[in-house]
DNA sequence: ATAAATTACTTGCTTTTTGCAAGTAAAAGG
DNA sequence: CCTTTTACTTGCAAAAAGCAAGTAATTTAT
């Protein structure tokens, strides 16, 4: 297991520490919104992630029991990445994120999830933990 | 003014594109919790931040409208940071960190802070928005 | 059976970001 | 004045991220 450096006790700055960097984040919310799982499905996203960068955070993100590594059903040669619960945990992150960027940026959003975050936040983040608890399932 | 790179036009990843670095997070993390206003304040946190470091994001955060620059009403050697209405928005992001790293993490939290989480998140985001408007108009 | 394609990486090198120690400069206080 | 406060800047080292290419175990196609 890669050791974390941890720069305090703040649960901020421990969260931080986890998955302040420039990739964790977008890696999750491929997971999360467009329902990715392999490490060729996240080299695809628009951000262009380089393979060595991503090899590291799929590494530390596992070690740090966000997400579970596993051989998929169809080949051996494949892996599926899934959302642990403390995986499931961090979309309230995400969903915030959603939230401000789509107020304050220069972003394209999906209509139908800005629909539903205006509807009510806490049912949107409710109903993609569940997605992602039945994914994890099968 | 500085120019920000941004990796794609979806909203997680230009909220990441400003706010995805080391410290950008705790920085204001100090302003909505710690209700510090100061470079001073900023160079004392726990976490040990460099100096130019420092200098270098609150001068992004300030390009970005998300914090703003005034001399402060005792002394014309001292500034003082508040958070915009920009920076005011990213303090549900700063809870939903709180939230996940109080449960996921080994920290310390203020109790305080935790039972005012467990009564309703939404209070409390609200409440801290609230003293962070106060204190901009003060 | 074998050659080509898929899948998941690794390796070596460059660039960018962060970290560290010291120095500067304007203003305030004694 | 002379010292302290306040907010930085500078120069260099270390760590993280970016880029292009290469490797290796399957799996598919011929």
């Amino acid at each position: 297991m890669k050791e974390l450096k941890q720069r305090s006790t703040c649960p901020v700055s421990t969260a931080l520490d986890i998955l302040g960097d420039k990739w964790s984040l977008l890696i999750l919310r491929d997971m999360v919104f467009a329902g990715k799982s392999t490490y060729g499905e996240f080299v695809q996203s628009a951000e262009k992630i380089a393979t060595n960068v991503l090899a590291d955070r799929l590494a530390v993100l596992e070690s740090q029991g966000i997400l579970s590594k596993s051989v998929a059903s169809d080949k051996k040669s494949k892996f599926t990445y899934r959302l642990t619960e403390k995986g499931v945990d961090t979309i309230p992150i995400i969903i915030a994120l959603v939230q401000w960027g789509s107020k304050h940026g220069s972003t394209v959003v999906d209509p139908g999830l800005m629909e539903e975050l205006e509807a009510g936040k806490d049912a949107a983040v409710e109903r993609y933990q569940r997605l992602a608890r039945e994914k994890a399932l099968a």
